[in-house]
DNA sequence: TTGAAAGCGCTAACAG
DNA sequence: CTGTTAGCGCTTTCAA
């Protein structure tokens, strides 16, 4: 038997015997044969492989994203292969160009905002390549993601609306991360508008926990004793400031309001609702992998596709009028 | 110039003139050169990925044993590619076959229990195999963890040393996760000594959060009223609890102790410090990556090595003598 | 339904 | 220091 018969059985292609095939099959199982697929994709220039470029995993908010990528490509034969940032444009440079070398069949990467070297790269791949979580730009094929300036602007509106005015903003510095700085802009906009100016703000580095957040609060509300509201950038963070306002009996909300960021199911069953609001992370996941998963099964080299999910507020008890 | 002098100057390898050198370099730059690495692995039989097989990402273990892992592969030329099992064995079986068909330079892969199959291809794979977290049991070529059998007990023996003799245990489901269930096993044997039975038991499938420790303890509470001491499979469903204990006025530790598992830092700054035990995440990864690297660096096909790492317990506030 | 030949893009090995 | 030749393990294409 040649082995062109074997490669046909092995990958249900062609008309093969019943016969045949049985035989193929059994020596496969006997000898333990796993095929080689690098020579696979060289002959074939398919790879079933799909890049996807992210910051980190420690920041819960891509656990979900990848689950729904993960989810979502289940079933189509292709595979996920994720590669980390660390938030480093040159980090991202060498991962993109490490994964590209493997001719993935496409690209999903986190955030707008490139090198123009990876810009270069993504929009030479031939590849579909989605943009993901943010929608504040110019993709260089498809995008999937909120307006984080958006999700500013309507945090704003609501913490404004109920009569707030004292406002301060905790984050991590922001160089680094767009995302955070595109929703301190949208926020800082309608506040202009209000005529409120950000009262304090307080900056981090590291990697955010509950007790970053406390520290974080602790800070701000002695530096400014007349603060009536706090926005986060995270969740965490920003349960960390509602612990600290609890075990020091500052009311909440009726002396500071408090609001987060990315509304993370873990910390449901804190003593009470963090106002937060939905980056709609699994959706993005599902339906970035939707776009690179029919682009690349209809052979296309573009997804071209923009879509912008809302962010959805929740109020839990932390935002509540007064 | 022939696409062999290229190929020397694109990876660094043999004597090439530095003019010519930089006439390739600046040739590479200017058509956005990215080489194939497909053929490359093809003709060299040298892949520069190792295998990392998890669970999942949303369970706040493994992001860090990640972390571990990509920090000691840098600078080794080394990548790690990523796969999940969402801990269903036949799903495992297919990540495994799947990485393995790109022929990778290790693997990595988390727990010790896996399908026949999958245990075959580890050992047929023909490279450094390190079975992760857990070294209760043996390893198909090396494994880096700790013993959960050991966990328990540790955590068993400081909760009977301090009185406590009503005692609960409240986890996942456990015929999915070896690793809870050992140290289940390792817990009661101490107890059992001790001559003294789980008093109740509460179970959860799906995601963990606080609200889902809210509820158990809740539950369990309520069932059994006498309790003194909760024994959690995570530290976020003992957060959960703890954030239940101090709402509802119960005194901890005195009416009740409690203890979780995985010293998870992102908790840090809870009303009280959660009694807990650190799995030595970041360590492990650290660990087996390093096995990895060298192995592959010497061209051995094992990496053969049996490292047992040592909980560390912490007691926290909420397991104190009371 | 099966087989034979050619070649995917690169690198090992050797020659110049 | 640079070039040539062969071939990695598959799949594509075409022939039988």
């Amino acid at each position: 038997m040649s082995e062109m018969t074997v490669s046909r059985v092995l990958r249900n292609r062609g008309d093969v015997s019943e016969a045949t095939r049985d035989r193929v099959l059994a020596a496969a199982k006997r000898l333990g044969y796993v095929p080689n697929r690098i020579a696979g994709a060289l002959a074939s220039s398919r790879v079933n492989l799909v890049a996807v470029i992210i910051p980190s995993v420690s920041n819960l908010v891509f656990p979900e994203v990848l689950t729904g990528i993960s989810e979502q490509l289940q079933g189509t034969g292709l595979q996920p292969v994720i590669g980390f940032t660390n938030y480093l444009p040159e980090r991202e440079e060498e991962v993109l160009y490490e994964m590209l070398s493997w001719r993935p069949s496409g690209v999903i990467i986190a955030g707008l905002e490139h090198t123009a070297p990876a810009r270069a790269m993504l929009s030479n791949a031939g590849v579909p390549v989605v943009e993901i979580m943010d929608t504040d730009g110019e993709p260089v094929d498809a995008m999937v993601g909120i307006s984080h300036r958006r999700a500013g602007r309507e945090m704003a509106r609501a913490i404004v609306e109920q009569g707030y005015r004292r406002i301060a903003f905790l984050g991590t510095k922001m160089p680094l991360d767009h995302r955070a700085r595109k929703r301190f802009e949208g926020f800082t906009e309608i506040l202009a508008k209000a005529g409120i100016e950000i009262a304090d703000r307080e900056f981090y580095e590291g990697g955010s926990g509950l007790a970053k957040g406390r520290q974080m609060t602790e800070a701000v509300l002695r530096r400014s004793p007349d603060l009536d509201f706090l926005y986060y950038s995270n969740d965490m963070i920003g349960a960390g400031g509602l612990l600290y306002c609890l075990d020091n009996g500052i009311d909440v909300p009726g002396k500071v309001g408090l609001a987060g960021f990315n509304n993370v199911e873990l910390l449901d069953g804190l003593p009470m609702r963090l106002a937060t609001m939905d980056a709609r992370r699994r959706e993005i996941g599902l339906k970035a992998a939707e776009l690179v998963a029919t682009a690349a099964a209809e052979g296309r080299e573009r997804a071209e596709a923009r879509i912008e999910l809302a962010p959805a507020l929740s109020l839990g008890d932390t935002l509540l009028r007064r």
